[in-house]
DNA sequence: TGTTGTCCTTGATTGAGATCAACCCGATCA
DNA sequence: TGATCGGGTTGATCTCAATCAAGGACAACA
C-alpha cells in the first residue's frame, strides 16, 4: 500500500477551484471553514489498481474522491469477493464510530483524494453541526444505496441486474455532471460481475444479450444506451 | 395504517426506566435533554402484521424502537420482496435527508416505539453534536450490516445463508441482553426467505439439514444452537 | 514478427436452488 | 367432531446461472 503525495506539504491547494466541492462533504462549510479543513487535509493519488486501505485495517483517516473511480469491496476467506460499492468524485470514505475499515478500496484507473487524518477530522467536525447534519445526510443516502442494492442481489435476474446497474450508473455519473451519449465503464467485467452477485461469463453474456435485443451498444470504454426506456423498465423490474 | 396511542397526553413516561435506553438514540442524551425529548416524542403501539409506514410515503416522523422486532422491505412492481432488515429494540428508523420513507417497516408481532415529529427532532438535534454525531455513528454502523448482509446475498450458498443469518440474529439478540438458550425466531419462513434472497422451501430444506446434521434444534418459537463452532465456521464462509 | 498475457466472448454441460405439487400439523371455530 | 386455514415440510422436476472449456482481440514487448 504505497500512498504517493502530490508534493510534500501542498495542503489540498485547490479547494476553491475544486471540481468535487459541490456534491463533497465540504458543501457544507463557509469559506473559512473550507480553508481550516484544508490545512488538515492533502491530497493523495493512487494508480490504478492500488489499495487506498483494506479491509480489517486500523482506519487513521477519512478521505473524499476528487478524481476518478474506486471499488469498494469485501472478502470471504475463500477469496470469493462481493463490491458494495464504486466510489465517485463527492463521495466520502470512513466512518466515525468504527474503528477499522469495513471494506477494501482499490482504484479503478488513477484516482486523486484529499485525505484527512481521522481525529482531527473528528475535531474539526464536533463544534460544526452543519458538517455532522450533512454526514448524516451523506451516510443515509449510502444506506439508501445499499439497501436498493440489496433488492437487486436478492430478487432481480441477471438481465434486470445488468439494466439496473448500467441505469443507476447512468444517473450517478450524470448526477456529478459527467453524463453524455456514451456511458463509460472504467471497471472491468469482473467488478461488475462481483458487484451484482454474477459469473464474468453471465454479465458477458447479458451485455450481448442486450445488445442484441437493441438495448446497448458495446464499446471499448463503456455502452451506448440505445433504448434507455427499455433498460429502465427492466431496471425497476417491470416485464 | 393505524396508530393507536397509548393513552393520549402521556409523552413517554418511561424514558427514566426504559429498557431500550442504553442502546438507543437517548444514550447520547444527559438527563434535561431526555426530559426536553421526551417532550417531543410519544409511544405508539401496533398489533402484529401492523404497517407502522409505507415505502415511498412522506417521512413525518422518526422512530426508536421500544420493543418488538419489525420487519423493513422494499417490494418490486410484480410484488417481489426484500426485507433490508430486522429492527430491534433500539434501532433508530428514519433518516434526514430523505424526505420519503426507503422501505417499508410492519411489525413482527406486537411492538412498541418512540415516535418523533420529523421537524422538531431535527431542531431539538440541530444545536446538539452529541446527537448528531451519535447519530452518525448509528447510520455507519448501519451502513456496515447492509454491506456485511450484501456479501451474504451474492456470494454465499444457502446454507452459509441461514448459518450467517442464526448467527448474526443471536448477536444482535445479546447485543441487547436478550441472549439465551434458544434462540427466538419470531419471524415466519417466508420472512426469513425474503431476507436472504431464497424461497420459503429452500429455508424449510436448509433448516431441515442443518438439524438433520446435529447443527440446530427446531422449536416452534426458535432454534438452539446445538453446534454453535460449526454455524459459526459455515457462517464465516469457511469450509 | 512472433510471443505472452489480459480481458472478453461464446459454447457445452452441470448443478443449486426455484417451481410445482402434495401433505402434515396445530389452532380455530361451527 | 370434523371443516377450514395458515404455516411448515418434503418430494419431483425444471431452469437459470455457474462451471468447464476453448478461442478471439488487442496491447506490450522481446
Amino acid at each position: 500500500m504505497k500512498i504517493s503525495v502530490l508534493g510534500e506539504g501542498m495542503h489540498c491547494r485547490s479547494c476553491h477551484d475544486c471540481t468535487a466541492r459541490d456534491f463533497a462533504i465540504c458543501a457544507a462549510l463557509d469559506k473559512t471553514e473550507l480553508r481550516e479543513l484544508a490545512q488538515l487535509s492533502r491530497h493523495v493519488r493512487f494508480e490504478s489498481g492500488a489499495t487506498v486501505f483494506a479491509q480489517a485495517n486500523l482506519a487513521t483517516s477519512f478521505f473524499s474522491v476528487h478524481a476518478g473511480t474506486l471499488r469498494l469491496y469485501k472478502l470471504l476467506p475463500d477469496s470469493r469477493r462481493q463490491i458494495v460499492g464504486f466510489a465517485l468524485p463527492g463521495d466520502f470514505l470512513g466512518l466515525p464510530g468504527l474503528p477499522h475499515h469495513e471494506f477494501s478500496a482499490d482504484a479503478v484507473g488513477r484516482v486523486t483524494l484529499c485525505q484527512f487524518p481521522k481525529e482531527s477530522f473528528a475535531t474539526f467536525a464536533e463544534k460544526r453541526p452543519q458538517l455532522l447534519r450533512r454526514m448524516v445526510e451523506l451516510a443515509g443516502h449510502e444506506l439508501a444505496r445499499a439497501q436498493e442494492h440489496m433488492v437487486l442481489l436478492g430478487r432481480r435476474s441477471a438481465e434486470e441486474k445488468i439494466a439496473s446497474f448500467l441505469i443507476g450508473w447512468r444517473d450517478r455519473l450524470s448526477g456529478i455532471g459527467r453524463g453524455g451519449e456514451i456511458l463509460p465503464l472504467p471497471m472491468k467485467r469482473l467488478d461488475i460481475a462481483d458487484h451484482l452477485g454474477l459469473t464474468i461469463e453471465t454479465v458477458s453474456r447479458t451485455f450481448s444479450k442486450l445488445e442484441r435485443d437493441g438495448v446497448i451498444q458495446i464499446f471499448a470504454s463503456g455502452v451506448v444506451l440505445l433504448d434507455a426506456p427499455r433498460a429502465e423498465a427492466l431496471s425497476a423490474g417491470v416485464s
